[in-house]
Parts: structure tokens; C-alpha cells; sequence
DNA sequence: AGCTAAACGAGACGGTACGTCGCGTCTTCAA
DNA sequence: TTGAAGACGCGACGTACCGTCTCGTTTAGCT
């Protein structure tokens, strides 16, 4: 994954990326070792599987997909899957990482419009069956597998926080950001209330919860346009 | 559970209240008829249950918890389990909600105060074996499962949430708190943050976290002390 | 399974009986504990299990009968196969030793015709593809597995051995059997060629063969006739 | 092999003969071309996995023996081991023919003693681990599998027979074997009951067990030593 | 010396069966 | 009717081998 293609991130439902991350995640030793002795894995089990999961994930959950089905579905031996994935959860993150997509870029010039296109995107991912349905099965699986966890914290976190500091660099560059900024601690205030929704309040993930918090983050951190002007300041309290 | 007893919240590691809230989850009928036909439901054995379930929840997490293993270190009959919870997400509710206690209730008079110190607690819970490695197999369940969402926003979100609100009541009859102020959408941005680090991120959770998203959030909201004065401004950025 | 039914011997394919030795293999605990606790182990359930190896060992042969086969067959989950079980063999061994019965006892106060009903009931039961075709791989699973080669002496070799000694009774009743005659190498003798030509050579059983190898015991043991006259001698060499 | 190494015979665990039967069960087409084109087969594999199947059947026996760890101790592919034997049987056979040897041919002048001689040395290789835990597991493949039974008769059962044979040859050319005797018979009744202890009753075989067959064999059979004398007839009953 | 073709090690592949675990329900006997 | 005990049908687990199939790499004999 080239640098161009990190700060674009991830996080919505999005366009599918054949084999773009396939080799990190469940061929690890294929990357470097330019020939490993005996019959290469086959890409195309590799597509299946990851298609399967995909499939199965989105109609019925993470919870009850099983390795059992994503075989027989990708009419792949289990030995195959195992092969290459320690679980369910490196694979799920592997399949829904292809498809997690924070959209294009935005650049107004605004931070305030710009971090509003991030969180939407955000929104919308989380509101999506695929992610929306994923997500806390996997945080299940992270709390106590760091084979989850890591691979999930790389291909889906990751991506998330660069597109938002690219953001950030922006406004610095434009004079917008207040020096000593706690950058981490954007994300945290932006993502974190949407997370908190979606998994445990059970309320409606909408566009205008994304403009309500970029309204108190803005003015919390005291962020600024381009040009230094003060915010226009929210109607919203 | 009596108002003040919600008042007061929960959601911080403490003391174990013996059969506060068993009968409302694990005992629903028994409220009602005062006197049903045939042997009672003997208390000793719900209490075994909950004790076995809070020891397995502790060493061992919710995901490898399993109602045989709790029927057996309680030794209990698994009907007689099931018999009072429909599955593991309600009993598991019960046995954490015992034990989530979000401390006696502060009034400093300033709300910045009052708003860490609920914060501090909130972050001490999730911080905790107990509570933290309970949640996150939690969310999974809640995702799919109603029975376990219902009582979980019953038991523990509505009393942390009752919990804020008395704060901001405070604050607003001192007329600390703008007019109009989205008060659900503190507590999102309050606890969310959190949240997401304890799910997400895994980054560590201190009392640090708590006092600066405070600092934000009484920024971010324009919230001010009794006497009207605007806040100090927090060092913080 | 009472004296008379083990005078009569099996060991040839024939009537099944119900729920004779079913306990014995099975359900060993059940005989002499008057009231477990729990739940009883269903008799319908053993039934079906036993059923279903029949069939299988005789449309497929012990080799590729497998546990989850007969499990689905019986409509039976497989636990509760290896609850009763701990391997296919003591499974199959209760299942054959249901069908092998050596046919009623035959007393014709000849030696010579007795010894030669015995071994033909014995050459058929070989020649049977239910016998026949269980008994190689069950030697496999004796040579290694206590757990089978005990049931297997029990239930099958002792009933065949019983049989033949009554036999031997009759005859030194009546003053035909030679003082310290070697009883048991009679057995070896009668059964071992049969079942060498069974398992080894492949060559057809047949009732000549058994009438061939009578001839030889009896004369290489010095058998006689109840009335002491030297036997009138095979024509056979 | 030659027409005096059959007369010779087998079936005692003796002398290792190095490449001797190799060519015909594991090479066969390699006999007739003189010259095939690509490369030529690996004696050096082909003595490794004749190697590592001998050990691992001297240490596991025949069922636990598998292809793939024959494979794996022998350091070579598996497609090496399928392009010699088309399965585990044959490759069995190939290894124990190499080990079981009857011993030097004995002539007494003595059919008694020949036949002692004979039968014990059958005894000696059923009661050795290697051939007395292999034999078992044969029979279960052959009688299944022809590619299995086939090679196990003319590899080990023939020469045993052709040994015998020779026995009774020189007997007869010394009029020792009465006319019209059923020599298939005398094979069958000297080595079934022996099979039968092995394989069945696990009674312990000994040189006594040998003798005491011989001996109602002899009389069951009425054979003589070469003047012509009646045997001496044996203590044994 | 180069070419061809099979053999070789390694190991991936689609399968089948294994024996185990936990589910939620049921059936027994004893309070 | 509750309770402990445990059997029941079921579904999935992760593993072991099967016999087959690629791979890249020898290793010969024949040009």
C-alpha cells in the first residue's frame, strides 16, 4: 500500500481492490522470499475465500460466520483457510479492509468542511451492514487476540487516522491549527462519540450527529479557516 | 432500583450489593405472584451462579465464558440457569451491574469538577479486568441479540446517563449551561472517546484522558461555573 | 446373557436379539447401579446405533464404516455414540456378536458329526460378508486396542470356545475323549485353518473343508465314539 | 528371485537382503526397458523408504504407520513413495518380505523334525513385533484391496507354501507320504492354528505350540518317517 | 555442450473423518 | 415446581492424512 493510498484512507463501504492487501495479511512470507519451495499458493483460493467471507459477512453477521461455511462457500478445503489465516478475525479484517473506503479526498480549504466529510464517511461505514454488522464482533475478538487486534489496528484504524491528519496538516499549513494541538485526541472526540452510538447506544447514525460534533470539536480545539477568521460558531448546543 | 439508587449511578469497580438487581433480571415472574405453587426458586443457587459468573468473567473474559462452565463452578443445573436468564448477555449484565458503581455521587458546585470526576469513573471501569473484558464480547451480543441490549442500556448506560444529567441539571440551575444545550450529545462526547480507546485503539486509558476531553467538552459546549465568569481555559490543546 | 445361552454358542449369522448384550458393551455402569443420576441413556438411541453398524458393515465393509456415518444413519448425534463407545471396534464387536449364533446345539453322540456341525457353523458364519468382512479389520484394531481385542474374546471367541467344550464334554462323558487331551489345541486346530484360509489365501470356504479338517482331529487326537470303537476313518488324505 | 531363494522360503525375521525383491513390487516397469528416457529413479530414495517404513512399523504397527510420515523420515516426497507402490500395502509387503525369512533350509531325513523345524520358524517371525503387529493390518487391507492381497500371497504366503512343499517332496521320495494326501491341507492345519493364537485368542506362542501341532499332524495325516516305521507316536494329547 | 524428459523435495490443494466442545432442550429422581 | 445430573441432536471446531497437483531443481541419456 503506497503512501498516496493511505492518506486517501479507508472507512466506507467502497470500491473492491483485488489483491492490494491480500499478501500482507494472509500470505506474510510470500512478500519477501522472492521462491519458497514447493507449489505456490493459489491466488485464486485466495480471492474465493476472501469473496465468501465477504458475502457471508454482509448477509449474516460476523457472529455467524464460520470458517465451516466460508469453505464450502468458497469451495476451498479448511486446511486452505487455515493456511493462511490464524482465525476468522484476521481474515474478516483482511475482507472488510478491501472494501472500507473513506471515499475521495476532500479538500475545501475548510477545516470545518473538511473534518465534516471525514465523519460522515466514518458515519456512513459504521452505518453500513457490512462494517456496522462487523465491527463488534471484532472488538470481541481483539480485547483478548492480538492476531486480531494488530492486523485490525494496521488495515482499518490506521488508514482512518492518517486521512484525518492529512486533514490536519492542511489547516496547520493554513495557520488554521492552534500550536500544541493534541492531534490524537481529535480522532478520539470525533470517531469516539460515533463508535459509542453505533455500538452501545443503539441510536441512528446520521450525517447531522457528524456536523454536530465537528461543531463542538471545532470550537473545543479552536480551530480556524484559512484565513484566521474565528468560526462562524454553531447554532447548535 | 429507587431514583436515588439511579441518582447515585454505578459503572465504577466496587462494592458487591447482594440481590440489588436479581430480581429484576434473573427473577421476573417472582415479583409479581406472591405466592406461586410448587418449591421456590432457592436464592442460594442464583447467587452461586452470579459469583461463578463474575469469577469466570474475571479470569478467563466473556468470549471463553460458557453457561456449562458457569453451571459447573456454580454447581448448578444448567436449566436452572436458564430457567432465570434467556442466555449468557442478560446474566452476564446482572453479574457486572453488581459491580459497576460509579462511586458516591460529587458536587464540587463547579460543573468542569463534576464532569471530570464522572469521567474518572467512567474511565476506571473500562480500565478494569472486569468491566473491560466484559464489554467488548458484550457489544457483539447486543449487536444481534435484543434480550442482552435492552438490560444492558437498562442497568448500565441508563444509571450512567442519569448520572450526567444530574450534573448538568446542577450546572444549568446555576445557569452554567447555554440554553438550548444538546445534552445527549455531552455524554456521547464524553464517554465515546473512551470507549473507543478501550475497543479500538487499546491505547491506555488514565485520568489524564478524562481531564482533558472535559476540557474540551466545556469549550466545545460553552459550559460555564455557577457564577457565570467564563472558564479559566484549559492548558490543554 | 444366562448359562444356557452361552452353552448354545453363536457364531454364525442368525436371529437378533434385542437388547441381549446391549448393557454389557454399551452401557456398562447401567447393569449393577440400580438409579443413576441424570437423565438415562435412551434404549432407542442404542438400538439405532447397533442398527445402523449392521448395515453399514454389510453394505460396506469395517474398513470404511465410519463413526459419522453411522451417526447420521441412526439419526443420532456422535457424542452420543462415544458416551457408550470409545471406538468403532467395541461398537462393531457388540453389533457382529447380536448376529453371530453358531445355530442350535447339535448332540448326535458322534464326535466325528458333532465336531463337523460345530466347524461348518463356524466356516459359515467366515463365509458371511458380514463376519467375513468385519473380522480382518477388527484383528487390525485387537492387535493395538485392549479396548477391542477384550470385548472381542468376550463376546465372540469365549461363546465359540464354550460350544466346542460342551462338546468335548459329551464325548469324554461317554469315553471317547482320550485321557489329557489337549482341549484347547482343539479349538486352535478346528478354527485355525479356517480362518487362515478366511483372512490369508482368500480360498473358498466350504462345508468339505470342514468335514476334511474333522477327519484329521479326530484322528490325530485318537477321538472315539461313544461306544469305544476306533473310528471307521476318513477316506480322505 | 531366483528358483533356490523361493525353495529357501521366508517368514522369520533374519538377514536384511538389500535391493533384493525391490525391483518387482516397487519398480515394475523399471525391469523390462533397459533404457527409459529422463531421469532415472533414486535407488537411494527407494532404500530410504523401505528403511523408514521398517521402523516405523517396528514402532508404531501398521495402522499408525502413515505416507506421510514414512515420507517425512525418509526425507523424500510423497510423490515418490505413490510413484513406486500405489498404496501403503504393497509398500508393507515389500518391507517385511525383506526381513522375513524362514532360515537355512533344515532336511533331517525326519519329516517330524522338518516339519518342527518349519513350523517354528513360522512361530518365531508371528511372534516378532515387526511381522506379528504388521500381519494384522495386512489382512484388513487385503481383503479389500487386490493390489494389497495379490503381492502378500506371492511374496510371503508362496514361499512359505513352496517351503513346505519341499518338506513334503523329499518325504513322499522317501515314501513317507501316503498317496492321495492333501497337501494344501497340511499347510493350512500347520500354520492356521498359529495365525489363529496370533491374530485372535493372543494366546503366547511358543516352540512347544509348534511341536504339539506337528505332532497330530503327522499322526492326523499318518505320516512316516522315510523307512517306512509308524511314528513313534507322540506323549502329547 | 545443449536438449529433453523424467524424477525429485517441497508443499499447496479439495476432501473426509476425526474426537471434542458447547449449545439449548429433554428426561429422570429427589427434595 | 424446583433442583442436580446428565443424556440428547446438533453444529462447528481445529487437526490429521488422503491422493493429486504444481512449483523449481537435479540428473541422466541422446543429440
Amino acid at each position: 500500500m503506497g503512501r498516496a493510498d493511505e492518506a486517501e484512507g479507508n472507512l466506507a463501504p467502497g470500491n473492491l481492490r483485488p489483491g492490494s492487501q491480500a499478501e500482507r495479511l494472509g500470505d506474510p512470507p510470500a512478500t519477501e522470499s522472492p521462491a519458497r519451495p514447493g507449489r505456490p499458493r493459489d491466488a485464486r483460493a485466495h480471492r474465493a475465500i476472501v469473496d465468501a467471507t465477504i458475502h457471508l459477512l454482509t448477509s449474516q453477521g460476523y457472529a455467524k460466520v464460520t470458517i465451516e461455511a466460508i469453505a464450502a462457500r468458497a469451495g476451498v478445503g479448511k486446511t486452505t483457510i487455515y493456511r493462511r489465516w490464524s482465525s476468522k478475525g484476521p481474515l474478516v479484517i483482511e475482507a472488510i479492509s478491501e472494501l472500507i473506503h473513506l471515499g475521495p479526498m476532500v479538500d475545501t480549504g475548510d477545516i470545518r468542511k473538511d473534518l465534516a466529510a471525514f465523519l460522515k464517511a466514518v458515519v456512513a461505514a459504521l452505518a453500513s451492514p457490512l462494517v456496522g454488522g462487523t465491527i463488534p464482533g471484532l472488538t470481541n475478538d481483539m480485547a483478548f487476540d492480538p492476531e486480531v487486534a494488530g492486523p485490525f489496528r494496521d488495515f482499518v484504524v490506521a488508514p482512518t487516522r492518517a486521512r484525518l491528519q492529512a486533514i490536519l496538516d492542511r489547516a496547520a499549513a493554513r495557520g488554521g491549527l492552534p500550536p500544541g494541538t493534541d492531534r490524537e485526541l481529535i480522532l478520539d472526540m470525533l470517531v469516539g462519540p460515533v463508535l459509542w452510538r453505533a455500538l452501545i447506544t443503539g441510536t441512528r447514525l446520521d450525517a447531522g450527529l457528524a456536523e454536530h460534533i465537528v461543531d463542538k470539536i471545532v470550537r473545543g480545539f479552536d480551530l480556524r479557516p484559512a484565513n484566521g477568521h474565528l468560526p462562524a460558531g454553531g447554532s447548535h448546543n
